[in-house]
DNA sequence: AGGATCCGTTTGAACGATCCAGAGCCCGCA
DNA sequence: TGCGGGCTCTGGATCGTTCAAACGGATCCT
């Protein structure tokens, strides 16, 4: 007797476990534990038996105990930062639920953690090192943030949604959107529709995603024959700064349109344009970034470029599901083309 | 010798685990596990080494274990329902940041899910059979959703956003933000200003929530013996039947300010006003529901009613700590107070 | 002196799954 | 008949932690 007898079904206490199961089916515990994981180990009848006492008894692997033995968590850990408030940036809420998706159709949970003011990295160490979760998703890669280096040293099992722009020497998998087409495809509706003097309203110089997305710009631009000199600005993301380089702009440079690297910056051209009797999409055009609620929902509509977040989730699980699998397999890096949300300010 | 050798720690295969700490402090695993969850039944000494040990090794405990061991994951599941396109709509954002805030300060962890089409129980059963999650927060409490009564009926834990309006039988704990407070907040402000002719758009009459936050402009207008005749409309949440309403009411009511259910619908206000020529703010004010990010960075602003996110989450990981402590102590049923964020509209 | 009580610590078992080695069986082949 | 080999299935060990009970020693009480 070396194991107490299986509790009864009719009195369990708790759910019932695997011996349970294999107690009902007349077979043994590995036999269940097959059935589950490895069907084709097993005769056709055999397998039926034990599936037929899964049901009855309503069994669900606890998944404590096979995260313990498996040394995996099927979790997925990601820092959730929220947007900043006064901003349009939206791109968290449509992306969290593609991953949450996308990650249930390979078998994994999405757990969040926080930032935890300071130390960014306190939240990723913690988890690592209590084997919560099995890998990361790294969102915030802008800026040559220290998270993918020191998970890179570590050897954890992480993609990035985002470029390595700071890091050439990194080689962990990520995922990206392409910006530069992105504001390129927004120019070049721009010049179709006529526009011969169109401005960028960017982000800072130390923002790599920024000049990114602004070389799309100035590339259509250059590609067209037409100039770029003293059409671009670059401020901070905000809308009030948004609207000044536009009031500026306009007042020096005459754009007929306006291509920016965020719907906050843009909703900054539209309070400009406001302010002097402009008629956004008549008088002057205006493309936004990121497609954002508030780009869907302002009277008209404003013109925005739209990343593919559901494909960039798919493609940041199955690239999961790659360095996950035994041997690792890392997958090529992705590099995605958004599209453009034709509204009414374009 | 009935266990094998700890591991040295110079060459551990794996992360350190408890018997290796205990083996280098030279006390029992079970001391290792007291020192970190029952320091008090140590002597200080001892108590100084077990850390100390901690410390050299690095070590953290094995969730996994831990959790199969205590029955317990100490993880909070939620399903994540996204805001929908072309609606203002914003309340998860700032609600998952604050619940994951609220949640790792009491020791927890967020864990999503998805809804999965169809069976919107399917996600909840599966975690919980599985012992995946210790208690779920539940969001989408709104039109008689059939979550609360099963999670209730099953004994799981779980506390949830929004008062049970269509089971009176029902006895969980919820946490709530007065709605009809808000509402009533927003027409006051619009009376005190000096409007007497304010107008109402919500949702349709099947939405409970929508009839508690109507129940607050129309006590405020009672209350100021104001008539409210002939100055409501219900519809759906989009910006487009917001708008068609607004037109309506302007036409056949002539209100002077409208209080609306959420941003959505007051956005649609905003678009009927712009087609008028009319200039929310100044010739008729307009308050919307939610603080989204719309009604912060459209231009001039939208004045909102806010909802108290941050405290919300709070509440609720209280009383799921509550429901989770042993023996299970059920705390008050909290609601909330909204605030007014004023901007350009009101 | 002898027993009860307390404190700090140790010991063995248990949580519920999977890994691993091997046993039993049936088949074919020599 | 004997033997190797594939196919199923079994039993014991194991993952790393916490629970429950027991332990030795000091103190207190009568």
């Amino acid at each position: 007797m070396t194991r107490p007898e299986p509790r009864s079904a009719a009195y369990a206490a708790g759910p019932p476990t695997l011996a349970d199961v294999a107690e009902l089916a007349h077979v043994s515990r590995q036999t269940v534990s097959n059935a589950l994981n490895n069907p084709d180990l097993l005769r056709p009848d055999t397998l039926e038996r034990v599936q037929a006492a899964i049901a009855a008894l309503g069994y669900t692997p606890n998944r404590a105990a096979r995260n313990l033995r498996t040394r995996a968590s099927h979790l997925i850990g990601m820092r959730f930062t929220p947007a900043q408030e006064g901003t349009a940036n939206a791109t968290m809420d449509r992306f969290v639920h593609s991953l949450v998706e996308a990650s249930r159709e390979a078998g994994y949970h999405v757990l969040l953690f926080a930032g935890h003011g300071g130390d960014a990295l306190e939240g990723y160490d913690d988890l690592l090192r209590s084997t919560a979760v099995d890998a990361f998703v790294v969102t915030d890669t802008y800026l040559g943030n220290p998270q993918a280096t020191w998970l890179e040293e570590r050897g954890a099992p992480f993609v990035a949604f985002g470029r390595p722009w700071d890091q050439p020497e990194a080689t962990h998998p990520w995922v990206d959107v392409d910006g530069a087409a992105g504001a390129r495809m927004a120019t070049e509706h721009l010049l179709a529709a006529g526009h011969e003097r169109v401005a960028w309203i960017g982000w800072r110089k130390d923002s790599t995603i920024g000049e990114d997305r602004r070389s799309g710009w100035s590339g259509a631009m250059r590609d067209a024959g037409l100039p770029t000199t003293g059409l671009a600005s670059r401020v901070e993301d905000t809308v009030a700064s948004g609207a000044q380089a536009a009031a500026v702009l306009l007042d020096e440079a005459r754009p007929s349109g306006f291509v920016c690297a965020s719907d906050t910056l843009a909703m900054g051209v539209l309070h400009a344009l406001g302010e002097r009797g402009l008629a956004p999409g008549r008088d002057v055009a205006v493309v936004g970034f990121d497609d954002s609620q508030v780009a869907q929902v302002i009277p008209g509509g404003l013109t925005s470029v739209r990343q593919p977040l559901e494909q960039v989730a798919v493609e940041i699980v199955t690239a999961l599901s790659g360095l996950l699998s035994h041997p690792p397999a890392p997958g090529p890096n992705t590099l995605l083309a958004p599209t453009l949300a034709l509204r009414g300010t374009a």
